[in-house]
DNA sequence: TGGGATTTGTTCGTATGTATT
DNA sequence: GAATACATACGAACAAATCCC
């Protein structure tokens, strides 16, 4: 277990799609990156035709912007979107734990709390990367036990993009670390008690926004304020 | 406004893309038909890459099914898949419902009662082709109104493939033609009950996929003959 | 403002694999 | 079961647009 979120459908220019998904969500690319097709072609060993296929997914995932005649970026989340987003993924992730709570079986509580207990030991490791991946892989891993593909699929985009949205808006990492409140939405679920798995996710997504994109708004500020701040040093380097 | 459900990111491999997509929808191409590349370029008088990048769209959206080294077919639904998508799409659906009530204004509710009334025209007109399509946009239309992009493209998708799914599975048409439903919601929406509204709209999708379930299936036409009868829309599209 | 280097959009040829007689 | 027809996977090449100096 060792492939990216996605790896499930890594049949349509599988490779190059994994790994890049992988790279942006590790923030190893941060936004704006440029994706030109012949350099990540040439680290592949491939033509830009698989390139192209590979973007063109990400694209479709919202992690990577591609407009017209343009080098292709890695998608740089504007505040509004990562709002949208988080609607829609604290909508799904409620769907989940609904219907996760019904399907409940020893299995599954032995496989979540394997999960949490790998969470664990990489924070005591002081891991962030495999922190954030692992905090990441619950919830699709949760998702993957309702039993739908297509809700599956849902979650991991919006999942994939909320690591995105973290790293654009939140601080560096550990904003995803919330291992207690996985153990919570665990206890909810061995309790075989559906609303309160569902309020108990919620909160928890809930609470990685607030996190995230809760205080200020780093990115994406006004230039005219920006240039205010700077004007004071021009004067001062004029002198 | 002739143009198809998806229209809205006809960016990448946009014509062939929309023309395709609107002609599974509207069950023009059955599902299982084949979708030879070099067949449907000529038809639009492009080569087998842009056909490809729309055919790859189709395949993210799970309308057509491409395995490697396969002719592309028009999918066709299991009733798993079936049940798996009305399952996102009702979930889905709740909170379009429920936001809508939260951001509710009069221009929504005109814009409506006016594509209501559409559909009452369609229907009594007979055209049932319109009707479909009409029933389909006003979900669409509905999840524009919630202002997140990302549920627009959701509910976009789950309600093109219940369009796929009411093909295999249901009675030819009129299927969806459940006029009296859909003012039932604008009802609950314009008495600002957004409780009321998701109920209305929960139960809505639920009677679309009981009155789906349950039929046979057709047989298999002429590409060349039907994507004809489709080409002049496409140019209206472009304009 | 202009021109050159980069990079994309697209087509087409070849190799390879599948379906069919 | 083998051979043939057919269709896709992939790559190389050309023209046009964009970016940068």
């Amino acid at each position: 277990m060792q492939r990216g979120i996605g790896a499930s459908s890594a049949g349509r220019g599988g490779r190059v799609y994994t790994v890049l998904q992988q790279a942006i969500v590790d923030q190893a690319l941060p936004p704006g990156t440029r994706l030109p097709e012949d350099s990540i072609g040439a680290q592949f060993g491939v033509s830009r035709t698989i390139v192209r296929a590979a973007l063109q997914r990400l694209a479709a995932d919202g992690l990577v912007e591609m407009k017209v005649k343009r080098t292709a970026t890695v998608a740089r989340p504007s505040l509004e979107e990562a709002r949208a987003v988080f609607e829609v993924r604290r909508c799904l992730e409620r769907e989940v734990a609904r219907l996760v709570a019904e399907k409940w079986n020893d299995g599954f509580a032995a496989r979540l709390a394997a999960h949490i207990a790998e969470e664990q030991q990489a924070a005591d490791g002081g891991d962030s990367k495999a922190t954030v991946r692992l905090a990441a892989e619950f919830h699709v891993k949760l998702a993957g036990m309702s039993g739908n593909p297509l809700l599956v699929r849902y979650v991991t985009e919006v999942v994939s993009r909320c690591s995105l949205i973290l790293s654009v808006f939140g601080r560096p990492h550990q904003s995803e670390c919330a291992i207690g409140e996985h153990r919570t939405i665990l206890e909810a679920l061995a309790a075989g008690d559906a609303a309160r798995a569902a309020a108990a996710m919620d909160h928890h997504v809930a609470l990685v926004e607030r996190r995230g994109v809760g205080g200020e708004t780093a990115a994406e500020p006004d230039i005219g304020e920006i240039l205010a701040r700077y004007l004071p040093l021009a004067a001062v380097a004029d002198a």
